[in-house]
DNA sequence: ATGGTTGAGCGTCAA
């Protein structure tokens, strides 16, 4: 896919460690080629990122913000990019979940956010469960806050949002309305979230019928065969730019990459 | 109901 004038091909990646997979990257981008390439799960304090992975990779413009051993997220680009730090810090932690950039685009600039949502623990109950219940906060609290954001547009917003959100984003919708990710609370939380300024730019292609994942668990011996995943990973825009989706890709073979990422890369072109 | 695997970094915790 080689890139055009006019077309902005926007990437993410939960990468599960940055040091560990700068390997990866190199095929990331040999097989989607994007302009943008958004990381989560970094797993790397921004002193000890690999600050030269992004340049070589053809990327001339990189922002980070991580953390020891948890959470960081990154953006690499081609186009420059502008630190955009308008939002506040989610729940009140500091735990290097969110980055936002402006982007420099044909059309004028794009305001790009990159997520990692808390995965929210094993136990689907906020009283017992402070890392659910933070799980739950956070998202009501994004969602209120872009919902309070009078004439959002031209904007993008990509990352690891730990849930998935349609019956068909997991393999049993019925088995798993009491597993953390696709709990009631958790998917209509995130479809407030979503309904509160975007679209949904990956099923804008892909039916809401068909079965569509990002995440196998490392736990399955045979991941293809048991085909036990989740849609975790999300690319959303406002509605303005919904008519600009061009195409999309969920990179289903990077989960046999040697050493893979037990999410896959989703990327998405606009023609901005 | 349980266990299954991986990463960070050396304790287990988080996913």
């Amino acid at each position: 896919m080689p890139r055009q004038r006019g077309k902005l091909r926007v990437a993410t990646w939960n990468i599960n460690s940055v040091r560990l997979r700068l390997g990866l990257l190199k095929e990331l981008v040999a097989a989607l080629d994007p302009d943008v390439l958004c990381l989560q799960e970094t797993k790397v304090p921004d002193e000890l990122f690999p600050i030269e992975a992004p340049q070589a990779l053809g990327f001339p413009h990189a922002l980070f913000r991580g953390m020891k051993s948890y959470n960081g997220v990154a953006i690499f680009s081609r186009r420059p990019i502008a630190p955009c730090d308008i939002a506040p810090a989610w729940c009140a932690k500091s735990d290097c979940r969110h980055i936002a950039v402006q982007v420099d685009a044909k059309g004028g600039p794009l305001e790009l956010h990159n997520f990692y949502v808390p995965a929210g623990g094993d136990i689907p109950d906020r009283a017992q469960n402070v890392k659910y219940a933070h799980k739950l906060d956070f998202i009501a609290e994004t969602r209120n806050w872009f919902a309070a954001r009078t004439g959002l547009a031209r904007s993008v917003l990509v990352g690891d949002l730990n849930i998935a959100p349609l019956e068909h984003d997991v393999w049993s919708h019925r088995q798993l309305l009491d597993v953390v990710s696709h709990t009631p609370a958790e998917t209509e939380g995130l479809t407030a979230w979503l309904n509160a300024g975007f679209v949904d730019a990956v099923r804008h292609f892909v039916p809401v019928d068909q079965k569509l994942y990002t995440w196998w668990s490392y736990r399955n011996r045979d991941w293809r065969l048991s085909d036990r995943g989740r849609r975790l990973d999300h690319v959303w825009v406002t509605p303005d730019l919904q008519g600009s989706l061009r195409r999309h890709v969920v990179l289903k073979d990077a989960r046999d990459w040697p050493q893979s990422s037990d999410h896959v890369p989703v990327c998405v072109e606009i023609a901005v």
